[in-house]
RNA sequence: GUGAGUGUAGCUCAGCUGGCAGAGCACUGGGUUGUGGCCCCAGUGGUCGAGGGUUCGAGUCCCUCCACUCACCCCA
């Protein structure tokens, strides 16, 4: 074959879709009552805009964008993910002069150029969620609760556990960091070759090393839960306050770090056993600093993303979506019949009634067959007789029954 | 970037120590005039991932390449 999909990047073919439609509209619902407003932002941004907000050393920018110069020579990248962008746009259309908290939310696609394997494509989708201007801890929990709504809606909440951490703020992290870094520095000749690495670079990234010697050696490593400052403690304590209250079962877990360099405070990750290596279907959490980093005021702000195609593997292997089957299916016999069908065909849709009909000279028998494969509800039977008599049959495909009925009495019949 | 595995019909796969390219599902038609599902019969459909080598003969053995999958890594 000589023009497939290039690696990584995938169709999205039809009988997938329903599971799609079904997921985004779930998700608009809901996000809709927690008072989100759709944002659609280019896929396209300067490169300079993700460097500086994911990270110039993440692996995300170090090593997974795609980048590339434009006929004047400036840098542009896919987007990896959506934050910096949606940060962009609320700096740049001063969305905060509209006061108070702006609440968005965007769907679409992010690009890596990673390595693909289950759960993890180049081109990927991702629903994103945006809050701006409030630092307290009722948004936190009020999007961690929303994002455990939208899978207990869904119906994969039995499947999904919560994670949650606190990574501190500018204030405490560095002591915790340097603090680590020295433990770290002690224990080097137990690390397996990545942690050393990480140890130096990004040392919080060791708690999520996979390496059986790795976890032991980090059993007795400095947790930042301890090294929180009394503005952190008690906003991370609140948090856990109101998800209690409000039945939200979780688990903090210390090693819980994000890999963009912007978040603070609370991060959270929604885990599950049942996809394999990329076991995150949805990761977010607290960035305080990076509007004011980007050039905006200093609002502070909350997001998570929710992973599409993980979520859609997940709920494939769990329940069936239907698919919207047609209300009815015309099987005309010759020519004459067949003209009265296709019109109408043409006047029930305008109704909004789902008309099939076989646009062949096929013999009835087929055409009950492709009604029947189509899983069509009723099936209008129009032949010589029923011509001559003005009328046609009936048929109900579930029940087997059928009666003559006046042609122009489809839409009441059906 | 590293490692392992897999490439045969639209899909899922069988094909032994080398000897005529197969099954199930799907699709098309039929099982007396104009009635679906179940059953029965028949038919369409293949550059066996590509190229080279060994051999009288290669889907099968050897080499090279390509693609896909999973894992490491990273993350949604």
């Amino acid at each position: 074959m000589e023009f497939t999909t290039i690696k990584g990047f995938r169709d999205i073919l039809p009988d997938e879709i329903s599971y799609w439609q079904f997921l985004e509209n779930e998700a608009r619902k809901l996000f809709e009552v927690y008072g989100f407003k759709e944002i659609r932002t280019p896929i396209l941004e300067k490169t300079e805009l993700f460097k500086r907000s994911i990270g110039q050393e993440t692996d995300i920018v170090s090593k997974e964008m795609y980048t590339f110069q434009d006929s004047k020579g400036r840098s542009l990248s896919l987007r990896p993910e959506a934050t910096a962008s949606v940060v962009r746009a609320y700096i740049q259309n001063r969305l905060y002069q509209k006061g108070g908290i702006q609440k968005l939310y965007s769907i679409g696609p992010m690009f890596r150029h990673e390595r693909p394997q289950k759960g993890r494509f180049r081109q990927f989708h991702q629903i994103n969620v945006e809050e701006f201007g409030d630092p307290g801890p009722i948004t936190d929990a009020e999007q961690i609760i929303m994002i455990m709504e939208l899978f207990n809606r869904i119906g994969l909440s039995d499947d999904l556990s919560l994670n949650i951490n606190s990574l501190g703020c500018p204030r405490c992290r560095p002591s915790f960091r340097e603090k680590l870094k020295s433990y770290l520095e002690n224990k080097r000749e137990e690390l397996c070759s990545d942690c050393k690495r990480r140890s130096e670079l990004n040392p919080l990234r060791v708690f999520d090393c996979k390496v059986e010697s790795c976890k032991k050696t980090l059993q007795d490593a400095p947790i930042i839960l301890d090294f929180l400052c009394e503005d952190c403690k008690e906003h991370f304590s609140s948090v856990q306050k109101l998800l209690n209250e409000f039945g939200i079962e979780f688990v903090v877990n210390p090693g819980l770090v994000r890999g963009l360099d912007y978040y603070t405070r609370t991060a959270f990750e929604v885990l599950t056993e049942e996809l394999g290596a990329q076991n995150a279907i949805a990761g977010g959490g607290r960035y305080d600093g990076l509007v004011k980093l980007l050039g905006g005021p200093d609002h502070p702000a909350i997001g998570f993303a929710i992973g599409m195609e993980r979520t859609i593997e997940l709920l494939r292997k769990k329940r069936r979506i239907d698919e919207r089957s047609p209300d009815l299916f015309i099987a005309a016999l010759g020519e004459e019949a067949r003209k009265i069908a296709f019109s109408n065909a043409i006047r029930l849709r305008k109704k909004g009634i789902w008309v099939e009909m076989e646009y062949e000279d096929k013999g009835l028998k087929a055409q009950m067959r492709r009604a029947d494969k189509l899983n069509s509800k009723k099936v209008l039977i129009i032949g010589e007789e029923e011509i001559k008599k003005k009328n046609a049959i009936l048929r109900d495909m579930r029940t087997g029954e059928q009666k003559e009925i006046d042609l122009n009495r489809i839409e009441v019949e059906i």
